[in-house]
DNA sequence: CTGTATCCTCGCCGATACTG
DNA sequence: CAGTATCGGCGAGGATACAG
């Protein structure tokens, strides 16, 4: 997703497909590499590392490694990625209130008759 | 982007390269084809079609075609794509508070010291 | 446990040409 | 004017295997 207002220029990407998911599972608190892996059924460690490495360098979460044995990763938000869920509740709001809206416009398209 | 709130079923996709633009254009009123095509100044006329299609297929813009020659068609948004200006403006709002902040994380990232 | 390294697929997007 | 048809590139995302 682009918030791109008047100015175009430094896009601002939190459009990945798991980028978002993976905020609301740091909300609660810090997680570990495998912690996530878990609740995003699915994700590959290469495409978990990818996208945890684009919020870092974005500066939406920080990268904690311990020097142990095993050795222990933790992830969490940083204050700057903790604004984001302001936005983000925004869109959820729309989604709550609008949904059905869109649901309807779906079903109603399909079936439409491909104007005479 | 998906605003995944709890339930992931039925993503909303607002995340196209050029859905939000499109838009914005549409803001101040309805536009033709080729008024749309000017001002996203790169589309072709097969993305621009695909994109105006999705944001039909989901409600948010009306496409009328007028039976005249040469051919007119005009597409303007719907009282329900009207609705998606408030979660972006949130969007928008967040882009100003912080995007200093962001441009100074990637800034450092990049001259980061790979971690002893 | 926390990643890398390869390879591959698939879909968005673009260029170009053509049509009603 | 408002598209459609066809071809192609490219990059995100995924499968699998391996490493520190």
């Amino acid at each position: 997703m682009f918030a791109g207002c008047e100015t175009d220029t430094v896009p601002v990407r939190i459009g990945g497909k798991w980028t978002v998911k993976i905020i609301i599972c740091l909300k609660a608190g810090p997680r570990r590499f495998s912690e996530l892996q878990t609740p995003l059924r699915g994700i590959t460690p290469k495409v978990l590392t990818e996208s945890l490495r684009a919020l870092e360098r974005d500066g939406f979460i920080m990268r904690t490694a311990h020097a142990e044995i095993p050795p222990r990763v933790e992830y969490e938000l940083t204050p700057l990625g903790r604004t984001l869920f302001e936005p983000m509740a925004a869109f959820c709001d729309w989604r709550r209130a609008h949904l059905s809206e869109l649901l309807d416009a779906r079903e109603t398209y399909e079936h439409r008759v491909p104007t005479a």
